[in-house]
DNA sequence: TCGTAAACTTTTTTT
DNA sequence: AAGTTTACGA
């Protein structure tokens, strides 16, 4: 292998990638090449003779970190297998894999997610013996968030109740074994001070690190990191201030100014120009992003011809919007001979997705939506990964519950109460109050309840040996048996065998997933797949070909496309009306997100708004257009549609008989 | 303990 | 509008 920087790069870029010692920060605005700038820095680095096992490369999100580690093995032909390319959270369950019984966890510890920590917290309200609808699940778990990651010192005026609930939550969740996505990084540094020699040994282990996304990362992860490179000091990161979208997990931008402060002798880059979209487009997006006053200083150039005009086109209703768009789309692709898979549809909200999916679907559009509801949200997939999880660790309560009658077994209100009061009094698992009630004589259940626990038991013990022994995939299938589910699901949906089907499949698919993972991890256990699966979430389909792309504008970060479509750009969406609630200061945000939609185009961007739109109470709204349309200046905007020509009469039957099949459902 | 009906509640964005 | 959670009677 033999890297010619200086003839795959522009100089800038050139510059960057060369700069392997010591600290750097680079500026890599939309489309400037940054992710090509990155693979062959990487690519530089190992011709220098760096080995592939030093170098770390954290990204923000899964789909970043797939496409880097594609990148990197596709320029250095698949050699190099020992690079470590992933995400901040995947890299710190991998330490706490090795390192977290130093913090006194034990290590079958699992993963929970939101929805997991939602059931816990409520638990632990009700426990204590507080009224629920006091409070505000998902706001105490965010405000519970930041105090454990530090972006808030303490509860507001001490409130006694408040803190109450958090240390218990605190607790339980260390009592059951379990840490969250804030556990994935906090505890690491936990570790990190309590051990020197660990952290030493990862130093010493990833002597070259590099940061992608960096405005996204957290105070958190940027301690971590800075933790980690503290001793050789060859910390690479890149970012772009006008694309900070995540400050409301915690993400800071201001770790630019920390990086140059806490790594003085840093060298800075900026690439500022941009290989991807046409002349108009760009200036559109440079005008929007310099109505935000807080941003280091920067414009965007290209030497790319003007291109086509923005498109900006009004609908009656979401309905029509979504029609119109599919519409669109299946005229542009016939006309231009453009493959599907150039075309994107981007929204603000997952609410947003469903309208646009079915009319796409109605005309019969191929589509691969990424966001909404994740295959292991879907109730079946959960109840099963709970079984899963039950068995790897036993003392995960939240789990047990939800499975404990899940298909009914007579275990009702009554008998679980009974075993929370035992399992509180000789402060056990929930499971182990459920072995004793299974096996004491004078255990204070009937002879009909003792029997189903006895035999719950008995069947919970039979899959812990299964998963011993090592059969990851076949275990499910005996589960699925084991507790009837089929038939479960029957009683469920009485009248809908085909959605019975539908669930058992995605059964199946859950199986074939896990049968895949065990082959190609072989050496791993159910318990690593499960974790995993908790922060990966949706197995990234890689981008499919001949398919419309439709996700949220944050899932399309780091994407580019041919032709795009910014539906629903109205006021109170885009910017966010609750954003702005919460702080007017918010704007900036929304518009960076605005200037991330607009830059993910190539070739064509149109933009469209209702008149009037439901809200998700099923109410009407009238609309105005976003108000960030109005900074697009007026001559890139042209009121004609994109590809103004006649429509064919073909494609004027298909819309006649997708309108009647629209009229047939109502 | 279970089934049905009524009541209630939705964070915008993701690891 | 849709989904889930609670309430009550059998």
């Amino acid at each position: 292998m033999s890297i010619d920087l200086v003839k795959e790069l522009n100089s800038e870029q050139a510059k960057a990638a060369a700069n392997i010692n010591g600290p750097s920060l680079i500026i890599a605005g939309a489309g400037s090449g940054k992710t090509r700038m990155l693979t062959y820095r990487i690519a530089y680095m190992l011709e220098q003779g760096i080995q592939d096992r030093e170098i770390l490369a954290l990204t923000f999100t899964n789909k970043a970190a797939k496409e880097m580690k594609e990148r990197i093995s596709e320029l250095t032909k698949g050699n190099y297998k020992h690079i470590t390319a992933t995400t901040f959270h995947s890299f710190g369950l991998g330490l706490l894999k090795q390192y977290i019984q130093y913090l006194g966890y034990k290590n079958n510890f699992t993963v929970y997610d939101t929805n997991d920590n939602t059931s816990l917290l409520r638990n632990v309200i009700v426990t204590l013996g507080y009224d629920l609808s006091n409070y505000n699940i998902s706001s105490l778990l965010a405000l519970f968030s930041d105090i454990k990651c530090e972006r808030h010192k303490e509860i507001q005026n001490k409130d006694s109740a408040l803190e109450e609930i958090y240390n218990e939550f605190i607790a339980t969740q260390k009592a059951y074994n379990v840490v969250d996505f804030d556990d994935l990084i906090l505890l690491p540094i936990k570790i990190f001070e309590k051990r020197p020699d660990v952290l030493n040994i990862v130093q010493e282990r990833y002597k070259y690190i590099l940061v992608d996304e960096f405005q996204d990362t957290s105070l958190l992860q940027y301690k971590f990191i800075t933790l980690i490179a503290k001793k050789y000091q060859n910390i690479a990161v890149v970012g772009d201030d006008d694309q900070s979208i995540y400050s409301w997990r915690g993400a800071n931008y201001q770790n630019i100014v920390n990086f140059e402060h806490d790594f003085p002798t840093l060298k800075e880059f900026k690439l500022e120009r941009n290989y991807r979209c046409s002349g108009n487009i760009l200036e559109a997006a440079n005008t929007i992003i310099t109505h935000n006053e807080k941003r280091k200083e920067k414009k965007l150039w290209t030497e790319d011809s003007k291109g086509s005009q923005i498109y900006v086109t009004s609908n009656e209703d979401e309905e029509e919007e979504a029609y119109y768009i599919a519409q669109h789309i299946k005229d542009r692709s016939r006309k231009e001979g453009l493959a599907y898979s150039d075309f994107a549809v981007l929204v603000r909200t997952n609410g947003l997705l469903s309208k646009l999916e079915t009319a796409l679907m109605e005309n019969s559009i191929p589509t691969q939506v990424s966001g909404g509801q994740s295959f292991f949200d879907r109730k079946e997939i959960r109840d099963l990964l709970c079984y899963l999880k039950v068995i790897v660790n036993i003392d995960d309560d939240v789990s047990l519950l939800r499975i404990i009658n899940t298909p009914r077994r007579g275990i009702g209100r009554v008998t679980i109460e009974k075993l929370r009061q035992h399992a509180d009094k000789k402060k056990t698992s929930l499971f182990d109050a459920l072995s004793d009630f299974a096996y004491a004589a004078d255990a204070p259940v009937s002879g009909k309840t003792k029997e189903a626990l006895k035999n719950f038991v008995q069947m919970v013990i039979g899959w812990q040996n299964l998963a011993e022994n090592n059969q990851k995939a076949s275990l499910l299938s005996t589960i699925i048996d084991d507790i009837s589910y089929r038939e479960k699901l029957h009683e469920d949906y009485p009248d809908s065998p085909k959605s019975v089907d539908y669930k058992m499949q995605s059964l199946e698919f859950l199986r074939q997933r896990i049968s895949r993972y065990e082959k190609s991890n072989p050496d791993t256990s159910l318990r690593d797949y499960l974790n995993l699966v908790m922060i990966l979430g949706e197995e990234n389909s890689d981008v499919e070909k001949g398919k419309v792309n439709l996700m949220t504008m944050h899932a399309a970060k780091g994407l580019e496309f041919n032709t795009v479509y910014l539906a629903g750009i109205e006021d109170n969406i885009i910017p966010s009306s609750r954003a702005l609630e919460e702080n007017p200061a918010n704007i900036e945000e929304e518009r960076r997100l605005f200037y991330v939609a607009v830059t993910r185009a190539k070739k064509e961007l149109t933009i469209t708004y209702c008149e009037n739109r439901k809200d998700r109470m099923g109410e009407n709204h009238l609309c105005l257009p976003s108000r960030f349309i109005e900074e697009i200046p007026n001559q890139l905007i042209s009121n004609k549609v994109a590809g103004e020509e006649e429509t064919s009469t073909e494609d004027k039957l298909a819309a006649l008989s997708a309108m009647l099949e629209k009229l047939r459902k109502k």
